[in-house]
DNA sequence: TGCCTCTATGCGCACATTCGCATATATGCT
DNA sequence: AGCATATATGCGAATGTGCGCATAGAGGCA
């Protein structure tokens, strides 16, 4: 990564600062714990840090973080209150986004049961987690 | 990352698996590079390695593995066709994936606007990149 | 067979992410 | 003021990601 291709040298598509601006949601997006505190802000409308390292079972730095990530891409809003910090969802596309995810998950899943045994890189079945 | 935690050590969430597997969905979108790989794809329905590397402007290695990040997500399929291979969206609701994605980003970008000069985190205009 | 093209993979380097601990900062309570 | 609680941040270690070069393997063609 000295410097070229990161922005494509030839063709700069007309749209790069909006894909890196969608990658960084993404990227916001992909990690477990993220998503599952995302699932439950869409539940619950609010909740604070303590509340949300509970849930996830991580330290509470560690969640914090996970929040600021989250702030960074424009996904969540924090509301502080006396000594706590309210997190919720800036905006309800959010929602939909993870519904269309769910989705997609769940045809592939379905796909790829039907298409068993031709396996060759989609990987297998996700039993044994790391 | 010793080992607790990765997996919550208490309360582990019933879909922990799920969350996992959407995470990876989500890791496959986060990198602008793939994200354009598979607007073209919605866009044009086939293309082979060497024109998405064109369209990137990447090393044709670099491209193979990108390919093969999408692949192992479920997103896309491959068909091997003479020397080429040719790469297609694997199921229509990565289209709408990328739609919901666009969606919120749209919606972000907005509240961003209106939630002007308040600014204390959100990131700020996003012109010089990295 | 030999040569060329297309794609995938081994490798190493640079950089990013994630984690928990230790610590700073803010707020509340007495 | 002094102490407890709630979040955020500095730090270092472990791990993951992205990149291109070099190379391997597969297929077409003479």
């Amino acid at each position: 990564m000295s410097q070229p291709a990161n922005q494509p040298a030839s063709i700069p598509p007309p749209a790069w600062p909006r894909l890196q601006r969608t990658a960084l949601i993404a990227k916001a997006l992909a990690h477990p714990s993220r998503l599952l505190m995302l699932a439950e802000l869409l539940r619950a409308g609010e909740r604070c840090v303590c509340e949300l390292a509970a849930l996830v079972g991580a330290d509470i730095s560690t969640v914090s973080r996970h929040l600021a990530v989250l702030r960074v891409a424009g996904l969540v809003r924090d509301r502080k209150q006396g000594q706590q910090v309210f997190y919720s969802l800036r905006n309800p596309e959010v929602g939909l986004l993870l519904g269309a995810a769910d989705q997609l998950l769940e045809a592939v899943v379905r796909e790829q049961q039907s298409t068993l045994g031709a396996g060759s890189g989609t990987l297998g079945d996700f039993s044994g987690g790391r």
